[in-house]
This record gives structure tokens, sequence and C-alpha cells, in this order.
DNA sequence: TTGTAAGCGTTATCAC
DNA sequence: GTGATAACGCTTACAA
């Protein structure tokens, strides 16, 4: 944004505002042919001429003040329609300091998981006539980091976010004053929405020990991501107390990383008899690794994954899973970025929720 | 919007901006604590005076112009970066007419089909430098029209949206000159992105007649949606071609509609042998049914659904699908977009993708 | 190369 | 109850 630029004939050579400059310049180069009336867009001085009003009337009619006379108002409602005026948003913000805008900002588009965080945020936003900016930081520190940028110019009322580890990208937030809450992963000191997934490993694996498995194995997310590394812990918990062998790999939260993950766990000396899965994109691709393998789910092997997806019923025998209320989750963040707006001064809130084991086919010994 | 309102003791009652409108006009109200600094944004003229220059330098300095003197610009980036500036993006696209935001209001963000397709508008928004701020019409004419209302309003560069069929709603849109591609779903005169779906249909629906089976159903979406009946259209040219029964159910995009539908029709009194679904949360409710039925898959009923979704290969047999290029939709409808903000003259311009069958297990009499 | 100043479209603070 | 008018923070002629 602010980084250093090259030119070159006339022509900007960087990064990708850039590209977005070019374009603008361009478009406004370009005349408008003749025949063609340049449109304008009505203001709220055209409607006030139209109405026979000050705009200072317009705005107390459109929005509603008492101190209108309802003659006044229907007359400026008339203007108003006549002309298809809107209202600017932007004049309006950049007068009223505020914008009825939040960024979501999330680690997967294409992930059910956020998606249903995305519903609860949008549902409860929408209630207080805000519209929500979902972002795809796609589990990147930098994307990340220019999302925050983007919320920070455009002055969003406030931002949610599943944080990717690097604090320094919140931090830009805290400086600004600007409400934040961290959703699925912890926020060093602000509002969160956590969901207890050590204590939901911990009692999954107790399930698969239960259910009579004996190489319980673990595939996990990256490293870095906090939620990976409370599923394994949890996982490691029961483990231990159990006195089993521990046996895992990290993977990226994809199906191939799940897949690559169990076809390593799979090649071991002693193979795993039961697996528990920290989310069900990779369980995709762990279910395919166990299908070329060809082993049967529940009777050869035991399989619990985190997220109740929606075809865990379809395959044969079900699937067990741990259930997070994702859309919960989105909501309770909602709730707490618009009480953090209202009155910035309580000290931080975590909200934890519960995950939720079910049992189904895949964790039967048959 | 500009609806009527009521005043009661000082209280607006009405819709939710009202609420909105409420909780803005509380927070100013709230004065801050003495002893809480009342935190100022640094704006560019802080800038200006820190640095020692006019704010047309700061201006010029952090856009990169070329006519700045390089000592200038260092001493006004360090300025900025000490003070923590980042420059208003509401008074920049309100000076400038412009802004670099997409709106992308989809049917249901909880689709993967819809969410590929953001992800593809995401990404060349992106390289263009723009945000996309994702919006969820779920289905509704009234949602759609009110997210419309707010990219009106927040000036959006353009709207990519897949029309809910009321086609007033996009009329504001065309009055006003934002540029807009529809996806999916065809919209009157304007660019759009479509899939050749009917096409699809009908081919997948011979695939069926060839595989060997004999009666040959259709589940499919909402009357009112095109997608939804364009696919049955593919399907009764195949059917009606070969000489065939039609047995068909409308239902919502969902898993119950699916899943009430197939036990519809496997009520009959000569129930199908094989079935077309007409998108992939329907085929969750199908399966069900299916299930439920103890029929099996592919042996005692062929099943062939849109969508291909990530868990199709993971049950046995696996889904014959018609897979759909979402993502290259997604990218198609930004690409259209930005040629057309960058030139509203040329005349619509329309897109059509191919789907493509992907054969598997559940179309093998066995 | 730099500064001055005029807007962009609203809303809010005054007077009347 | 209504109307001037001054901001809001930025960009961009136009001057210097």
């Amino acid at each position: 944004m602010s980084g250093p630029r090259t030119e070159v004939a006339g022509y900007r050579v960087g990064g990708r505002l850039d590209q977005r400059e070019d374009r603008l310049a361009t478009r406004s180069r370009r005349a408008p042919p003749a025949w063609q009336q340049e449109e304008k867009v009505a203001t709220i001085n055209d409607v006030a001429r139209r109405a026979g009003v000050s705009t200072a009337t317009v705005s107390r009619a459109l929005n509603g003040k008492s101190t209108v006379d309802p003659a006044l108002v229907t007359r400026v409602r008339a203007a108003a329609k006549e002309l298809g005026y809107h209202p600017n948003g932007l004049a309006r913000n950049l007068r009223r300091q505020e914008t009825a805008v939040l960024a979501l900002i999330i680690a997967d588009v294409e992930n059910p998981f956020f998606t249903a965080i995305a519903r609860g945020v949008e549902d409860v936003a929408q209630a207080e006539g805000y519209s929500v900016v979902l972002c795809n930081s796609d589990e990147s520190a930098e994307k990340e980091r220019r999302y925050i940028d983007v919320a920070l110019q455009e002055r969003v009322a406030g931002v949610i976010l599943s944080p990717t580890g690097a604090t320094s990208n919140v931090e830009r937030l805290h400086e600004r004053g600007t409400p934040v809450v961290a959703v699925d992963r912890p926020l060093p000191a602000g509002d969160q929405v956590l969901v207890d997934t050590r204590l939901a490993a911990r009692e999954a694996t107790n399930h698969l020990i239960a259910a009579g498995y004996r190489r319980i194995g673990c595939v996990t997310g990256p490293a870095g991501v906090r939620t990976a590394n409370d599923r394994l812990a949890g996982y490691r918990d029961a483990i231990r107390a159990a006195n089993r062998p521990e046996l895992f790999r990290h993977g990226q939260y994809w199906a191939a990383g799940g897949k690559q993950a169990t076809v390593e766990l799979l090649a071991e000396p002693e193979p795993p008899d039961a697996l528990l899965i920290a989310n069900s994109a990779m369980a995709i691709g762990v279910l395919e690794a166990l299908s070329e393998a060809k082993l049967r789910l529940g009777r050869d092997i035991g399989v619990v994954t985190f997220d109740d997806a929606a075809w865990a019923t379809l395959i044969d025998p079900p699937l067990t899973v741990v259930a997070q209320p994702a859309y919960e989750i989105g909501e309770q963040a909602a709730k707490l970025l618009f009480a953090r707006i209202g009155d910035p001064s309580p000290p931080p809130h975590t909200v934890t929720l519960a995950a939720r084991l079910v049992t189904r086919g895949s964790t039967l010994r048959g």
C-alpha cells in the first residue's frame, strides 16, 4: 500500500493496487461518447431543489427525525423517488464517523465450518442493520494483514477473525481501537469465542479406547495452528492416561493433507487400528486412503472426525463425529462484537462453547 | 430505509436499520470516561504537520506520484508510520467517486457451488486490488433487494449476483448505471455467466438410459428457479426422445427437499429405477431416502447428481455427477465485470460454460 | 517540486 | 420547524 513504487514511462509498476489505479486512471481518461448522457447521480441537493426545501430538511425527513412537518416529509419522499435518489453511504459514513460494516476474516471460505460461522455472524449483523464483508485469509498471515489493512482503511465498525497466529496483525487493530473478536482460535488479550476442542478430542479418544480399539492414531492440522495443537493435545491426554502408544501426523487442513498423513501412519511398523481426525476436509482424504488400503470402516479401523459434515451419515458405516457449534460461534462472536462496539471499556470476554461427540457406526468394532 | 417510521417516547420503532441507529445514537451519547484519552485517529493533516509539509504533498507521496522529492517521501513515510496513519478509505472514495469494492450476492453461502464461485471472484478481484463483499440472498427476493440497496448506498464498483428472479431488483442497479454480472441464472439484458445445464441434464439422462435403466426420474429444485427448470427441461428432452415415462418432483434446493421428493417418487405405483438430481444438497436427502428404502446405489437404482461434491467418491459405489465449473464461473464473472467497469458501452455479453459428466459407480447396473 | 484551496455528499450546529 | 453553513478526510487543479 505504501511500499516502494517505480515509474516507467508513465506506467506505474508494482503491486496489485497499482493495477487498480491504472484501471481507474484509464476509466476517467476515457471521455463518454457525445450521444451518451453524462448520467448524473441524484444527490441530496437535487432532492432538496426539487422538493423546494433545504438539504438539511431532506436529510432530516429521510432519516425520520421527529422535527419535520409531515407534509414536507411527503414532498421530500416523492422528490427522492422521482429522482431515484439513493443516499451516498460514503459521504454519510464520512460525516457520521461510523460504518455499518463488519469485516469477517476467515481461514477458508470453502470450509463448511467457517461458512456456518459466517451465517451466524451474518444473521446477527443483519438484525442490527450491519453488512458483513467476508474475507478469505487462506491461512496466510500476509493475506490476513492485507485484509486487516483494508478493514482499517474502510473504517469498518469491527472485525471478527480466526487469527492465523501472527499477533502483530491484530495489534494494528488494537492500536486503532477497532473492536475485534477472535473465533475458533485464541487471541492474547481480547474478546473471543472458542470451542473446548482439547476436551472434545480427549473424549473422542476415550470413546475409541472404550470401543475396544488398541492402537489409536491422530491426524491433525498444521503444527502452527492452535486448533490442530489443541486437538492433538486432547488426544495425547487420553492416550497417556490410558498408557497407549502415541501415533500421529500433522498435515494441511485439506483432503490431501489427511490422505498423506494416513498413508504414512498406515506404513508404520505397527499401524493404528483407529484414527481421530482433526477436521472434515482432512477426513475426506483419510477415508480415501483407508478405502485404497481396503480397510473397512469401524471393523478394521475406527474413525472419529471433527465437524459434523452433511455427508457423514451417507457413508457406510456412518461417521462418528465431534460436532462443533459453528453457527453459534458466529452468533456469539457477533454479539460480543456489538457489545464491544457499544461500550469499549469492559475487560476482554471469552466465550467457550462445548463440542459434542456424535456416536455412529464408524466406531463400532462390529 | 425510507419507509414509514413511528416515534414512541423518543424511541424509534420500525425496521432493522432503526436498531442500528439507536445503537449509534446510544454510542455517541455516552461520554468517554474522563481518564480515557479521547483517542484521535491520525489524519492526513497530522502527518502533514509532523512531516512539515502540506497535505497535498503527503497525499502525493503516499500515493507514489512521481513528482515528489525523494527526501520528502521518506520524511512523510516516517511521519505516517510514527502516527500509525491509515488513510481514510471513506474520504478517499468520496473524493475519487470510486470504491474498490465488489458486491457478490449469492443464493446460499453454505452451498459449495456458490462458495467456489466466490473464490473465483475473489481471486480475480484481489488481483485487481478490489475487495469483495459477500452477501447471502438466501433465495429471497426481499433480501436481495435489501443487499442491492446496500450496494447502491455504498457505491460499490460493481455487483455480481445469482438473480432470484425478481428482475425489478436488478433494474435498480441498471438505472443507477452500476455494472452488474449475473451468474448461474440469466438476466434479461446484461452480462452473464451461465452453464448449459439443460444440455448437461440431457446428457446425464441419456447416460442413464444407455446404462440400462428403464424408469428414470428427476428430482429438481423449486419451480421458480431457472436452473431447476433448465435441468428438468434437459431431462425431459432426453426422456421424450427416448419415449420413456416422465417422473419428477420439485423441491427446495436442500437435503430435506431432496428427501421428500424421493420418498414421493418411490411411493409411485411404478417407482423410478434411476434418478437425476439437480444439486448436491438435495442429493444428500435423496441418498438418505434411498438408504432407508434399502435400495442399493447403482444396482437397484441409478443416480446422477449435479455438482461434484468432495464426498461424491466416498460413498459406495461412488457417485456419478455433473461437474460444474464453479470456480471458473466466478473468474469469468469478475473479468466481465471489470471489463464493464472499464468500458460500459459494449453490448451485453453472455459466457456459457459447459458442465462435464463424470461417470462413476452409481450408474453401473452392476 | 510544493502549497493553497476547492470540492466530493452528508449530517449536525447553529441561528432564525 | 426550517435553513444556512461548517465540518468529515481526502485528492487534484491551479498557482507559485
